[in-house]
DNA sequence: GTGAAAGCGCTAACAA
DNA sequence: TTGTTAGCGCTTTCAC
């Protein structure tokens, strides 16, 4: 193995040069710099990544802890993977793979064994094992989604109320005058004091400057649900024109319930949905959508970090802008 | 933090000696062992990981690499990496995540600093600039898939042939005796001397063995191409009483064809497909498959990596037999 | 602008 | 069965 004194050697200077080179903590003569990296290059030398953690303090690893359980959409989890790993490449750093199965212990481990410089913890639960530990643990964390005491936690979401607002917007600037939201099940918005509030929130808010009649509707996440949710509405309000649906289940089965009603859609009913592109763009009618921004959130959540790990404070909350893509599922009343 | 110096002192041992009742590399009295366990436990010491690696020249680290192009199906990919995290956790290790992007410099770099001790390539290409690398590198490591010339290379994957196999056996069983293969696009075919090949082949060997008549359609992953394609199944062979497909966006579209074309699934004809569980399941009538059994590939993948660590050789190639779901898509011939 | 040298916390060879 | 100690390869202070 090629160690710094044998690039040291090489290039006819001290180890803590070489170092100084790689890290550009000092300054360091052209001349000399040159030397080093071609002795770099010439012996295909590579730090050892232990020896740098041991010395320096810093792994200059990120522990990214992930959700498998069943009602996480898969794609979005792998979408955001993807882009923690892509951003924290951009920083130098590597990401440590965790279950959200290890649970809190799996974090102390990382963190305690120095495995890990920071943490991203994505799915946080409004009471959450973790929440606690993360606290008390000296090492910064970002987590994704907002849990019931955010208060000194760096948390990272798409701005929910404004994803609210925005569908009602885009349905309101389409002409539609009565607006129904089809919401996530009932429990959803007892136990959590979540997202699915503050979409709702959003949405009547909206609704409410756009001078839009509006109705807030929990749904179960089942095709029966859904059939029964749009017999429902189409008896409750005949002039309903639009549709939100929050509700990632119930979205192909809602628009083939409108249409088996005799409902032509987007002509006679329009539909958006807060769920992700998957889902919107690979139903049998591409539905107009509002998705979660994996992307975004995976490389705000490391750039949050690196800020963090540099000392640089940063804002407890980000909040996302919601981006909403306009498919075959929405068009002006008529 | 706490050291190992530390746990020594408070259980008036010498620090090797802690180090020893971690590692059990070296045999302990039953007292001593229980002070210092009492002691770590005590005093909640965690071995800093960078001080290992160095002193023991092993991360305990594992790299796994994994696709994020599109057409790879990201259930299977995300149930392969958590399937790979378990594993590692059960035998003292972590996993890093690269993402194929970053190709075989990623490799070479986590191989070249030591952050990791073996490495799992998902997603392997027939000509892929990892192998050359891969083959040079002095770390252990495990493919999933085989590529041109896997001569010294650690591969695991589906028995494909076993697969094509089995699907003719199945409907065999139920007393079809004619049998075609719908299969994956020509140029998969003219290609590869891959998976395709080896379903056809397995398929072919069982039909003959069983006496099913058969016959294998490449086919272009479109709806179109489905359309198309059962269309010229029923002119071909107004006999034919059951489809294998091997090819995953055509499933959907090539049974609801058929359905058009006025034939019932199943009772007219069966359908079992290669494909993902969830493709299978989702379908709007659920269908008979042989899904690629990630979990087993992640968990094997890593049992053969431990043994290469620790230097036991193993076998080049493991193939993992095929498993079939019997879903609504099969039934007997009538 | 550069070098010398003291550790970082652990493992494992050597010694008892 | 246990202790002593020499590194592992790097960073960083101190010195010039």
């Amino acid at each position: 193995m090629v160690k710094i004194s044998d690039v040291a050697r090489h290039a006819g200077v001290a180890p803590s040069t070489v170092s100084y080179v790689l890290s550009g903590k000092r300054t360091i003569s052209e001349d000399t710099r040159q030397r080093v990296q071609e002795s770099i290059e010439a012996l295909g030398y590579r730090p050892h990544a232990g020896a740098r953690a041991l010395a320096s303090n810093r792994s200059n690893v990120l522990a990214l802890m992930l959700p498998l359980r069943p009602g996480i959409h898969v794609p979005v989890v792998m979408q955001f993977a993807a882009a923690v790993v892509t951003a924290a490449r951009a920083h130098e750093h590597d990401v440590l793979l965790l279950t959200q199965e290890e649970g809190a212990d799996g974090l102390r481990r990382v963190a305690g064994s120095a495995l890990a410089d920071a943490l991203i913890v994505m799915d946080v639960q409004l009471r959450d094992e973790r929440i606690p530990l993360l606290r008390e643990l000296n090492r910064p964390s970002v987590l994704l989604g907002f849990p019931a005491e955010p208060d000194g936690l760096t948390c990272v979401d798409l701005d929910f109320r404004a994803a609210g607002a925005l569908s009602v917007r885009h349905l309101a600037e389409l002409g539609h005058r009565c607006v129904d939201l089809v919401g996530s099940p009932p429990e959803v918005y007892e136990r959590e004091t979540g997202f699915a509030q503050r979409v709702a929130e959003g949405f009547a808010e909206s609704a409410a400057a756009y001078g839009v009649a509006s109705a807030v509707h929990p749904c179960e996440a089942t095709p029966e649900a859904a059939r029964a949710m749009a017999e429902r509405l189409l008896a409750l309000h005949p002039e309903l024109t639009a549709v939100v649906v929050h509700n990632e289940p119930v979205v192909a089965p809602l628009v083939a319930a409108f249409r088996e009603l005799g409902l032509r859609v987007p002509e006679d009913l329009s539909v958006v949905a807060l769920c992700p592109d998957e889902i919107a763009a690979q139903a049998p009618l591409p539905i107009t959508s509002i998705a979660i921004p994996a992307d975004e959130l995976g490389a705000r959540a490391v750039t949050l970090l690196m800020s963090k790990l540099k000392g640089v404070p940063v804002s407890d909350a980000t909040l996302l802008p919601p981006r909403l893509t306009i498919r075959a599922s929405s068009a002006p009343r008529h």
